[in-house]
DNA sequence: ACAGATAGGATTGTCGACAATTTTATCTTG
DNA sequence: CAAGATAAAATTGTCGACAATCCTATCTGT
């Protein structure tokens, strides 16, 4: 499964439950297209279900910020936009660098030994190869070193909002880019656990904030050298 | 009406809408104790409306935080926790830091004013009152004030993500605690106002942290001078 | 008496049908 | 031909009924 699960890692007992993850990673891997307008009747024959179950899965997909809805006139994907996606970044640097201080005072030492093999297993598939694959799991290995990071902040709330609310659009956004694989990323990864070892929070929030801010001028990079064929393709 | 709209401030043109503030104003102003089970039947008919219609606003008000719900089982409204309230606050403090930040670039000139009015008027009614009366507009002032300047950052979804996920539990737990009227505060906002017009975003966020991290601390020693009872008398 | 099994009642999940609204296609008129 | 009104079609919102699951009270055996 290609999807990190995050705070979705629950057994989909429901049928709007299955049929909400079922929609969310078709609409992360751009099986349902960006900005396309969901018809009710249409997807609802096409998954078996009726359109209530599929009204819920729609409502939880609306609290994901993947689709967004109006009254009488229907749910719509959420749409590509480089401006959004930059939002984002300034929300993550706040919340990210916030975890990061918290995560120094209160990671477990276990905690803290996983997330050193995560950034070492990473640090070794990137020497392995020179070029990355397209499916390689540097992208996910990011993902996994914020998500660690952020469980070890021991602030539930901030997990659920970044997880729930923040990360299936960094998904959705970075699905649609072509794949990073920054050894300077990798760089600042080091320089957090360091900071996190020495339980240093207020060191751990500025390079966490620096490293999302990095990110986000790589990404801005990125995207204003793509054509807008490549940028509306996905 | 005495709760600030914020983000909710929509013509509820459909009954589920329209049910979803019912509810929400409901539960913000006590009259649904928090911890309390949501019996779908029973609301439904006290409200006139069918199951689903219900269930539809019930996932509206899982969005703003105000219910869980478990599969099989049911909502219940959420529950009054000093140790949640604590984890919103950090939260808080990273989001509107940097909201701050943003807003001494991005604010407009009428947004300044109109702020420095709100805390003028503000200043005004604190002077005017030896000790506040239960019900006047000391709270919502405070929100307000918050309120413009998540506005003047000019990040949609940092408002969005205030004002839908967290400002709704602001109020609950706000709507819990004896009414806080500090001068103290009071002076903060005036300071942040003078970084706002200097057009200082570093000094800004820096103030603005402060606040939120000296407003959750007036907050902890409340709480803990309250009894028990007081507790969950709410 | 108490722990676990069992049956009954109540609650939630799911569905199909109908009503209200929006969208589309057609027709009228300048 | 274009712009606006109008009717038909499609879509969304709402409802009540049935199925599946959970909770509760009773029963049974040690």
């Amino acid at each position: 499964m290609p999807f990190h699960p995050a705070c979705h890692s629950y057994e989909p007992v429901t049928i709007a439950d299955r049929l909400f993850l079922d929609l969310r990673r078709a609409i992360l891997e751009g099986e349902l297209p960006a900005g396309k307008k969901i018809s009710e009747p249409e997807l609802a024959s096409i998954y078996g279900v009726s359109r209530g179950s599929l009204r819920e899965a729609i409502s939880k997909l609306e609290n994901c910020n993947l689709v967004t809805r109006r009254p009488n006139i229907g749910a719509r994907i959420v749409n590509f936009s480089i401006d959004q996606l930059m939002e984002i970044y300034q929300i993550r640097e706040a919340m990210e660098g916030m975890a990061a201080r918290l995560a120094a005072k209160n990671m477990t030492e276990p905690e803290l030994s996983h997330l050193k093999t995560l950034v070492a297993r990473h640090k070794d598939s990137m020497a392995n190869l020179e070029r990355p694959a397209k499916n390689d799991y540097s992208q996910d290995a990011d993902l996994d070193f914020h998500f660690c990071i952020i469980q070890g902040s021991k602030n539930q709330r901030l997990l659920t909002m970044l997880c729930q609310d923040l990360y299936d659009l960094v998904r959705f956004y970075r699905m649609r880019l072509s794949p990073a694989f920054s050894s300077t990323a990798m760089q600042e990864h080091e320089l957090i656990v360091q900071a996190l070892e020495r339980r240093d929070g207020e060191m751990a929030e500025l390079l966490m904030r620096y490293h999302v801010r990095a990110s986000r001028d790589r990404a801005k990079q990125r995207l204003e050298a793509m054509t807008p064929e490549e940028l509306g393709n996905h």
